[in-house]
DNA sequence: GATACATTGTTGACAGTGGTAACATTGCGA
DNA sequence: TCGCAATGTTACCACTGTCAACAATGTATC
């Protein structure tokens, strides 16, 4: 790679770019932090990278496969967003869930666009990604935090497999209903978020009888 | 309004419509049902209507405009959906819950584009659409099962804005997930569906030291 | 080192889109 | 009946994703 040569420069630039695919993910992914309003052209990618529209069909072949790339890189951002949150040594089991739920729902207002696009994947290809091992582990997290819950006799003995469905859910749910803005108090009340979560946790919980 | 006239017609058509805007929305509905793979062109809802691809301009000012109406007319739908959905006379409360909650998933999952519409709505638009009364009446169907519930003493005492905001994104969230086709089995189980309500109905109810 | 080939750029085209302007036709009230 | 507002049409614009043809470069082989 040729080093000290800003590739985005227009003059005295070298007919190849050396990297482009990595520029061309790293630009697209510049762009998805920037345009809340989900409009994303791949020319407009080209352009910002200082390369001309048809070079990334070089790279990907085509928009949805390069869609495809970035969202598995959201999975692998928002499984280390989730392994941060989780606390050194949790006093119960359940006060895990209200951090992890919290940096869930934040990596999604923090990157809308980008966790609209893990969830938007035109014509079923959705579920290849979502099967896919590093958006498993997402999944994995939320599965091996109930499980222990179950094992230590703080979460109710249910298919796991469906509560971690459930918990998801309604994660995903409003997480959605936050970037859309459509969490406002007049219709949800001053604390949705959090109300939200300690009604998964009832629901996860097995309640104790002295509260 | 001229009877007898097939509008798609092309021969023998007169120039002006008659009654263009009503056959806009419905062509358009039409096609939100059979397009599952949500592409939208103003031009081919046109060409469907049997007019020009200018013609649409004269009823709505641009594409996000007929969405907004198409949006509306699927929150009307579904409030009726829910309404149909309640049972005549409930045992227990709780039992309110389950049905209506399928009711809203099957609507979902029945007219996935159009349920997908309501809630993209570009630029912040969702917000006032879901602020408008219609939109709001579907909320106020859920609002009104809780505050029941918690005048019954079945269901726990909380905000119920706040628990109906709990309700609304674990059924909205799981609703998407299986318009997406994201509930595959060996992910979530093998009835995801009825796991996530029996959460949500735990995490809602006050709980049965019997049970 | 020269040469052939695969890689990776560029330009230019195509069809399709949302949107606007200019124009044509019609309905309807004064 | 006349004139205007409403509602159509056509022609155009800028833009998009995608492809084909071509140009420049890196690299393996003799």
């Amino acid at each position: 790679m040729r080093n000290f040569i800003a590739m985005t420069d227009v003059q005295n630039r070298p007919y190849h770019h050396g990297d482009l695919r990595r520029a061309i993910i790293e630009t697209a992914l510049d762009m998805l932090r920037d345009d809340k309003n989900w409009q994303f052209t791949l020319r407009e990618v080209a352009r910002r990278a200082g390369v001309s529209h048809a070079a990334p069909y070089k790279h990907f072949p085509d928009k949805a496969a390069l869609l495809v790339e970035l969202a598995m890189i959201g999975f692998d951002r928002l499984r280390e967003a989730l392994a941060g949150a989780k606390p050194e040594a949790p006093q119960s089991l359940l006060e895990e869930i209200t951090p992890i739920s919290l940096a869930y729902v934040a990596f999604g207002t923090d990157n809308p666009a980008l966790y609209r696009l893990m969830f938007s994947a035109e014509e079923g290809r959705a579920v290849g990604m979502h099967l896919d091992q590093r958006a498993l582990a997402v999944f994995d997290v939320v599965l091996d935090m109930l499980g222990r819950g179950q094992a230590a006799g703080t979460i109710r003995k249910r298919p796991v497999r469906g509560q971690a469905t459930a918990a998801w859910a309604l994660i995903h749910g409003i997480t959605l209903l936050a970037i859309d803005g459509l969490l406002v108090p007049e219709k949800v009340g001053s604390a949705p978020l959090d109300a939200a979560i300690a009604t998964l946790v009832d629901g996860l919980a097995i309640p104790q009888p002295n509260t």
